[in-house]
RNA sequence: GCGGCCGUAGCUCAAGUGGUAGAGCACCUGACUGUGGAUCAGGUGGUUACGGGUUCGAGUCCCGUCGGUCGCCCCA
């Protein structure tokens, strides 16, 4: 007996029905992103570790990337996320391209992770990103790309929201506070952190960092402030861009919002259920030295990714997680004997040539089993052709769902396959 | 990488303080040899994650490994 081979830790199989979902969540990131004038690319799924040398918060490549080397000795990334491939996909070909950019993408990524709920070590991203734009209108239409999306899969914006700040806000604010520059980062880490752990280790873990009790109390109350955004004109604008796009339920401002990634300068944003159970859904901001770091001129960006394992966790909490057609086909033809096999099978194709999607068993065996086996895998149609029908030209059809089973002349018979089947039967499946 | 909890049939779960591994669902067969879903009867299925240890005896106690999960870290 062969060893059971495990798969590697932190992955997930995609049987038909997981993979179902998976191309529903696709078609539905596709639409979305097509709706607002976004072009799908990709890049490739191995980079070359300078590639994030450079930039994307240091622990990221260090510590939580597919790093090994190749035959030749050259060490080799699996992509941990996107931002630096198009960074690095756009400074290539800066002359020629032609702005602004919206591009969109969905793929594996990998990132060596402890694997928890909602979290993996492969997992698929969405990202779109806008480029060769910096107001905060442009920031206002990514947000509306993430809750167009929501709209969509029908989460309400009760269910799940977009919560917004900006950094150079929150910047000014800390300066008033009276927190050095060079705190900053660790600070915005901080303010991360707020709803993640209890009161009591974050205000010691902003004392252990250098903060004064008076200045913990002062960022405390900072963090309170749900109209902080009214003092920043970039905020008012993007609010009101917000509104002209129609999705200004499903955002609101939050001054604990501030995101963990180094590269944002301006506005960030991440969309959270209403309930705060899981981790965030999607998460993006603005970051304005983009294409720089790989060797081009400066090009402002705003960009977000949603990872696949959150947003199915919410949908499923929420109750909108559809129910998948994972029939194989809406037509099954029976086989009613060794002698009426290879008529069937003729049968089959002549129904495929006509635009149905059609399975033949591949055996004769009892009819009870096969119209058993139609029932199990979601079949709507049986097509009996038996030694009445092969001997008076026509053909038995019943319908599964109701029941109902009429025999009729061939030609009848398939337009009855068509009134039946409607949509149905054409070659797209699903839903 | 660190700490807590968990790991029994394909699935969901049972098995007082250690004493011969069980149920429901699913699956197979039949009642029903040209017809599924319902019902009834019977049946297959487990080295109790893996490897050691303690014991007359371990699913149960101890150690380790692997996997899952929760928290830290980080993030989608």
């Amino acid at each position: 007996m062969a060893q059971r081979i495990r798969p590697v830790k932190g992955t997930r199989d995609f049987y038909p029905e997981d993979m179902a979902l998976r191309q529903w969540l696709y078609r539905h990131m596709r639409a979305v992103s097509e709706q607002f004038g976004y072009q799908e690319y990709d890049g490739p799924f191995l980079e070359p570790i300078e590639l994030y040398a450079a930039k994307s918060g240091e622990e990221l490549v260090k510590e939580q990337a597919f790093v090994f080397p190749d035959r030749s000795g050259d060490l080799i990334t699996l992509r941990p996320e996107l931002t630096p491939t198009l960074a690095r996909m756009v400074a290539q070909r800066q002359k020629q391209l032609y702005f602004p950019l919206r591009w969109w993408s969905f793929g594996p990524f990998w990132r060596y992770e402890r694997p928890q709920r909602g979290r993996g070590r492969e997992f698929f991203q969405w990202n779109v990103d806008l480029l060769g734009v910096n107001r905060p209108e442009a920031d206002a239409e990514l947000v509306a790309v993430g809750a167009t999306f929501f709209r969509r899969v029908n989460l309400t914006p009760q269910e799940v929201r977009i919560y917004v700040n900006s950094r150079r806000l929150m910047d000014q604010a800390l300066d008033r506070i009276g927190v050095p520059a060079g705190m900053r980062p660790a600070v915005f880490r901080l303010i991360d952190r707020l709803d993640k752990i209890s009161p009591e280790t974050w205000e010691a873990q902003a004392l252990d960092m250098g903060l004064s009790q008076e200045q913990v109390k002062d960022l405390k109350a900072l963090l309170e402030q749900r109209d902080l955004w009214k003092q920043s004109e970039e905020l008012r604008r993007f609010f009101r861009a917000v509104e002209a796009l129609g999705v200004a339920e499903y955002v609101a401002y939050h001054p604990a919002i501030i995101r963990g990634l180094d590269y944002y300068t301006g506005i960030v944003f991440e969309a959270r259920d209403a309930q705060g159970q899981f981790r965030a859904i999607l998460g993006g901001g603005r970051y304005d030295n983009l294409v720089a770091d790989v060797g081009g001129d400066p090009i402002p960006g705003v960009g977000f990714a949603m990872g696949d394992m959150v947003i199915t966790l919410v949908l499923e909490h929420y109750g909108k997680r559809p129910q998948l057609d994972l029939a194989p086909a809406p037509i099954l033809v029976t086989v009613f004997d060794e002698e009426h096999l290879l008529p069937s099978y003729r049968l089959a194709r002549d129904l495929r040539e006509a635009g149905f999607r059609v399975v033949v068993y591949p055996e004769p065996v009892r009819l009870s089993k096969q119209f058993k086996y139609a029932n199990r895998v979601g079949v709507q149609v049986v097509v009996v052709l038996g030694p009445d029908e092969a001997a008076q030209g026509t053909l038995t059809l019943k319908h599964m769902g109701t029941g109902e089973q009429v025999t009729l002349p061939r030609k009848e018979a398939f337009a009855r396959l068509r009134a039946w089947l409607g949509e149905s039967s054409g070659p797209s499946p699903q839903e």
